[in-house]
DNA sequence: CCCCAGGCGTCCA
DNA sequence: TGGACGCATGGG
């Protein structure tokens, strides 16, 4: 459908109109949002936050120092996040591809440009997904908001309110929205970051499984009236 | 008590 | 290739 790029760009715009600018990933380094990105896995953010107080307090926010913590103490220290088993040996599993060749250089938004990071927005999908733990949204999560890099993260909110208003079709797969929305989107990244970020306001606010969708930004537009629940 | 949360890997047809 | 299932805490 022809019309799709611009009912997109009018999304954004109610979106930002009702919630502003939301600066995201919510994080000080590329690290750190490495680290939430993994840890926010089907996990509640506010459980993520204390699991990375926990780490910062106990001085593990480094690469090589994540990447030396022993499984328990990483894992006692990450419990609040849900999954903590499974989740120690993902971030270790993400220090050590980092470690390997660039040591405590990771890389990423403020760095010298020779981290892990620092290559292509190809070169790093493909290492990231390589990596057992991270799929497609944490890898996109990353390559956005720690690198910098230009690509669009779709999560099950972005496919929850773009199936509602009839942009998508139940049966496109993860690949599928992304390619509809980088095609159809400015080549920008601070817009595709705060697109996601605009998205996932809406979805936790109005576009719950079982919520309403009165008051959303987007109450307006497309489909919206026939694809409640 | 229930359902939900910014997924992912494994297993199996 | 796609669906079921396990992983786990904390909040509503």
């Amino acid at each position: 459908m022809t019309r799709t790029p611009k009912l997109l760009m009018e999304m954004y715009q109610a979106m930002h109109a009702r919630f502003g600018d939301q600066h995201w990933w919510p994080g000080d380094t590329p690290l750190e949002i490495c680290v939430g990105a993994i840890l926010t896995q089907n996990t509640n953010w506010t459980n993520v936050e204390k699991a990375v107080a926990n780490l910062k307090a106990a001085g593990c926010m480094s690469v090589s120092a994540l990447y030396a913590k022993p499984h328990a103490e990483l894992a006692e220290l990450i419990r609040p996040a849900g999954y903590y088993n499974i989740k120690a040996k993902r971030l270790k599993n993400f220090v050590a591809a980092a470690h390997r060749d660039h040591g405590d250089n990771l890389g990423g938004t403020g760095g010298d440009g020779h981290g892990f990071l620092d290559r292509s927005v190809s070169a790093l999908r493909e290492e990231l997904l390589s990596i057992n733990g991270i799929g497609r949204e944490t890898a996109d999560s990353i390559i956005l908001y720690a690198a910098g890099k230009l690509t669009f993260v779709v999560d099950a909110y972005t496919y929850r309110i773009l199936l509602r208003h009839g942009s998508i079709a139940p049966e496109d797969d993860y690949e599928a929205v992304k390619e509809l929305l980088e095609s159809s989107l400015p080549q920008s990244a601070p817009l595709w970051n705060d697109y996601h970020a605009q998205l996932v306001a809406v979805g936790k606010t109005y576009c719950r499984p079982t919520a309403q969708c009165a008051g959303c930004p987007l109450e307006g537009f497309p489909h919206d009236a026939s694809a409640g629940r």
